[in-house]
DNA sequence: AACCAGGCTGCTA
DNA sequence: TAGCAGCATGGT
């Protein structure tokens, strides 16, 4: 573990407060977990978390520790922190399993960022400014499972977000494992070894592409085997070590890449420069009558350096 | 009913 | 190095 991944271990300990059957995180600097929930719920589509917007509260069944738990999650006092309260009993004597699935919703909404900074960096910024008051508190909402970013940025390439969680959902309901409770399922997203050992032809009839088909398959094979892992590319020197490493992977575009390296990996400078959703957010905000070329967004972008992944995150959220 | 969608590969010049 | 066709289908 480097220095960084250190402090932001120490930072979690101190945030997270075990209370046995419920328990709670309290998050450094600004937070609302009703801007949290409020992305959550965009999509009626969403399989992998059940979100209540009448009871504010979103339930996941999270892998964790080597165990399964269903956890609900919703916020605490004021609205400034996070609680959980875990559901089935596999969490109920074991501790151990409480704090894995404690720090896996941490890393979900990205509590060990302080955005004091990019608030900061945001109050001189015309686009960034509004944008920040607009959406007080929200986080980056992430996707910790490595495997699980690599495929849902794959699915969801030059496609609309509507099919892009359709064919999400095809590939979860057919791969994945499930449990029932209280009338509903929840579903686990399916593992590399699982998908590894599938063909084109299992995947085509969700409607991916054969491209895509085969982007997943080489994706999930190297994982199965070890070649790729989070742990390998947290430990790389810097942003373009990673972005390297990952374009190495056929279907793997420098898009998919600053995706995952901004929702997964949490490097705070990623930035996918050429993403449409980007494009039409900077278009809609200045009022332009076309979308801004890659490059004009890198122009405008040199004054979010060390920040990008959070703006880009806002921009997103103006369109959702 | 065109046109667009949170792109990538592989081929040209 | 830069530009572009092809992919291939659902949403609006």
């Amino acid at each position: 573990m480097n220095e960084a991944q250190l402090a932001a271990e120490l930072a979690f300990q101190e945030g997270w407060k075990d209370g046995g059957l419920e328990g709670e995180l309290v998050p450094r600097g600004p937070f609302r977990f009703s801007a949290a929930l409020a992305y959550m719920g965009r999509s009626e589509n969403e399989c992998l978390f059940y979100v209540d917007q009448d009871q504010d509260r979103v339930c996941k069944w999270i892998e964790a520790g080597g165990e399964r738990v269903l956890v609900e999650i919703f916020g605490g006092p004021e609205d400034r922190t996070v609680r959980l309260r875990f559901l089935d009993e596999a969490a109920h004597g074991n501790p151990q399993t409480r704090l894995a699935a404690a720090r896996y919703v941490w890393e979900w909404f990205d509590l060990g960022t302080d955005l004091d900074a990019f608030y900061q960096l945001a109050e001189s910024d015309l686009l960034l400014g509004p944008l920040t008051q607009r959406f007080y508190g929200l986080r980056c909402i992430g996707i910790p499972d490595l495997f699980e970013a690599l495929c849902w940025a794959i699915l969801g390439q030059q496609i609309n977000l509507a099919f892009a969680y359709t064919l999400k959902r095809r590939f979860v309901e057919s791969y994945g494992a499930s449990m029932a409770w209280d009338g509903r399922t929840y579903w686990t997203f399916p593992t590399p070894e699982t998908i590894a050992g599938l063909s084109v032809a299992d995947l085509t009839p969700l409607q991916l592409t054969s491209k895509k088909a085969e982007y997943v398959l080489e994706t999930a094979a190297r994982m199965a085997d070890g070649r790729l892992t989070k742990e390998h590319l947290l430990s790389l020197a810097d942003a373009q070590a990673v972005e390297r490493e990952l374009t190495a992977i056929r279907g793997i575009g420098p898009w998919t890449a600053h995706y995952v390296m901004m929702r997964c990996l949490r490097l705070p400078s990623a930035f996918p420069a050429g993403d449409v959703g980007l494009q039409n957010a900077v278009k809609h905000l200045f009022g332009m009558d076309s979308k801004p070329t890659p490059v004009e967004l890198q122009r405008l972008a040199a004054g979010w350096s060390g920040f990008e992944a959070y703006a880009t995150f806002y921009l997103w959220r103006v369109l959702y």
